[in-house]
DNA sequence: ATAGGATGCAAGTACACACTTACATTCAGT
DNA sequence: ACTGAATGTAAGTGTGTACTTGCATCCTAT
């Protein structure tokens, strides 16, 4: 048996993720996840008890991390428009590494409250991250005097936007490329929170 | 039968939508589809041949209508911030009117391509008419000379972060409503692309 | 060399689902 | 009052699914 290095355990959790992510949870039958997963269907019941269990433990893998953050305090330069940039491409880097687990999310959420929950917890998180940022910014008066919650929330929604736009219509809008689109974005986003 | 003076089949079509954007095409079973449109289930199968037979019709249902193009283009004053107020909220309102559409889209995507075709058809369509209104507005001198495609892809962006967080995330990340959220956006956008 | 744990394999159960058929009932238009 | 179309009712078929059981096989650690 040398289909991989991997468990047994993250193989299964491989399929499952990439089966429910692309047709759903109902769709995504125990059967075709032990088959893709190169494993025994019996054996998924002996791992995860329930077909239930494996999206829990794919919920638990995904937990979130405060990766952004530490990458961010780290860097930030006070220079609104290089940290605006810098932001942008990190928040793109992590929302594309948990790209599945996000479109399961849209798919899932109502049948499973629980990843409801796990994925709001990424923009609160990074809204809090941002408006100390900000607050610090205008402490600096570096930016305009506003409230700096929704100035947060609209810079999450521009990344976001970009985000969802990329991963479910793809070329479909614009040809342009992603890189580009976060430059203007923030480029403007920057001119018009300056003084 | 007095349930409503809707035809059966809207009263199916209804039940359908409702079902299939809460727990997925899989999950909304025909009998369950019946029961909520108070109909009996075999007059599913007499009405829409079979199962996708309802999806398609749904599809067909929300075909895109240039309904947003024509208030804006009667409405614009060349106003750089009032515009695009109207804009977000014309956009805002236009999206939750097809809100179970898009989480359907979301779900079924990927086994279903025509509701990609159709979905991707919106944005593309509000691309078009944003891009000709900000070159009028360069023409006019009123915004700064740019590519218009990237900056219409970001305004887009902005709107359609904050649909989806609000469909989708509600009042989990943060208390500040839609319409003040849509205001700071416009105002920063304004500046950040105001000459 | 052997024991124990993980996995495979074969077969089966119970159930829900999509979909069909045949017949009865309602009801609007003539 | 009669007809015909739309709908309801009842019963069924076939298939796929989640999940179980019993036993064989492999691998690893002692």
């Amino acid at each position: 048996m040398l289909l991989s290095t991997k468990s047994t355990t993250e193989r299964i959790l491989d399929a499952a993720i990439e089966l429910v992510s692309e047709k759903g949870y109902a769709a995504a039958t125990t059967k075709s996840i032990a088959e893709l997963a190169g494993v025994n269907e019996v054996t998924i019941f002996r791992h995860f008890g329930n077909k239930r269990g494996i999206l829990k433990a794919i919920i638990e893998k995904f937990s979130y991390g405060p990766i952004l953050q530490k990458t961010i305090q780290l860097e930030v330069s006070y220079e609104l428009q290089d940290d605006l940039l810098l932001f942008s491409k990190e928040y793109l880097r992590y929302m594309l590494s948990i790209k599945d687990f996000v479109l399961i999310g849209f798919r899932e959420a109502g049948s499973f409250p629980e990843i409801d929950e796990e994925i709001a917890n990424v923009p609160r998180a990074i809204k809090e991250e941002l408006m100390k940022y900000f607050t610090e910014m205008q402490r600096r008066g570096k930016i305009i005097d506003m409230d700096v919650e929704p100035i947060s929330m609209s810079f999450i929604a521009i990344n976001f936007g970009h985000f969802i736009s990329a991963a479910r219509l793809g070329n479909n809008v614009t040809a342009i490329d992603l890189a580009e689109l976060l430059q203007t974005s923030v480029t403007i986003f920057s001119r018009g929170i300056t003084p």
